[in-house]
DNA sequence: CATGTTTCCTGACAGC
DNA sequence: TGCTGTCAGGAAACAT
């Protein structure tokens, strides 16, 4: 199940490979509607474009398109966008995606993913050779991957669309238990995307307490929601809960200042420690090679069940919250 | 609005 | 062996 870490790792990977790259061609199955965008509108959007970059918000994968080559765009109000990129932003709303790409530049000198070379930083917008004019939006659900391959790789069962490439590659999308979302929208409609809550890795303490006070609902629910926090799903909230020494059914509202802030910095090292590991490989995840993660060897509590806790060897215990399967340490954790 | 519940979907695995 | 039943789980839709 892909989550932050993996969804940054498979980013990362598709953006060194495909960075400057051309959609040659676009194939849809026609099983997988609904898509977000329906198939014949992604693909028409698509053909010709060439991929400036790509980079992940929440658990979303976003391709930044650029114009095809020798076609004007139909809805030409891209000097509007330009102007609204370059302007100071005034609130986190209107932050332009420039910031984000560069703090993910800066991120990615920290990498060490053992399957993949240290990449080349992600581009601010600016860096780029011509403004995004469209986006293709991946999210993954819980099956999805997204590979880079020869296109005469045998094609896996469940392959829902098939991007081919200039270089003579393919961009593949294989998803079998469809829980997976393909997008495509157009920058001169709509702002670009953004996962709906605050980013994990950015997020400051203030507004993460803000985020998480005054509410009834069990901290593990609150921090599977992601309106609240994008990013963060069932591996990475039971890891950061167990890091922090919290309970998954301690109710959000009454940790204590300390205990949230606590919580924060658990999960930031969490999830940046599984980042540099390639993320959790535990159902069949794999990044854009195909190579596995090896965060799951650390994983304390996830999928742990009766086993030994790593810090007090208190057996530990598996109960259900929110509909999910959560584990945690009785002894560790308060 | 806030929160809880149901639904989608298929591979894996248990039980007969 | 091969069938049936159950379950996991992200997020949208629906219910309270």
């Amino acid at each position: 199940m892909p989550e932050l870490p993996e969804v940054e790792t498979i980013a990362r990977g598709v953006n060194e490979r495909l960075r400057g790259d051309r959609i040659v061609e676009a194939w849809f199955g026609r099983h997988p509607e609904p898509f977000k965008t329906p198939a014949a509108r992604q693909a028409r959007g698509l053909e010709g474009r060439v991929i400036l970059a790509v980079h992940r918000t929440g658990k979303h994968i976003v391709c930044e398109l650029g114009a095809a080559d020798g076609i004007e765009l139909s809805n030409p109000s891209l000097p509007q966008q330009a102007k609204i990129a370059r302007r100071e932003p005034r609130s986190r709303k209107d932050q332009p995606q420039v910031l984000r790409l560069a703090a993910l530049a800066q991120n990615d000198n920290r990498v060490e993913h053992p399957g993949a070379e240290v990449g080349h930083p992600v581009a601010g917008l600016g860096e780029l050779e011509s403004e995004p004019s469209a986006q293709w939006i991946v999210h993954l659900g819980m099956t999805g991957r997204l590979l880079v391959s020869t296109p005469d790789a045998p094609v896996a069962a469940h392959t829902h669309a098939r991007l081919s490439l200039a270089s003579g590659r393919e961009l593949r999308f294989v998803d079998p238990r469809r829980f997976g979302r393909l997008e495509y929208r157009e920058l001169s409609r709509k702002d670009g995307f953004r996962a709906p809550g605050a980013d994990p890795l950015e997020v400051t303490a203030a507004e993460f307490a803000r985020l998480f006070s005054g509410r009834k609902l069990f901290i593990k629910a609150a921090l599977l929601n992601q309106k609240l926090l994008s990013g963060v799903g069932n591996i990475y909230a039971d890891e950061s809960l167990f890091r922090a020494g919290i309970r998954p059914r301690r109710r959000s509202g009454q940790l204590t200042r300390a205990e949230l802030e606590e919580l924060r910095l658990a999960m930031v090292q969490v999830l940046e420690h599984a980042i540099r590991l390639g993320g959790s490989s535990v159902s069949d995840y794999v990044d854009a090679d195909g190579a596995r993660g090896f965060f799951q060897l650390e994983h304390c509590v996830y999928l742990r069940t009766e086993l030994p806790c790593r810090r007090c060897q208190t057996p530990i215990r598996r109960i259900v919250v929110a509909g999910r399967g959560t584990h945690y340490c009785p002894h560790c954790q308060r």
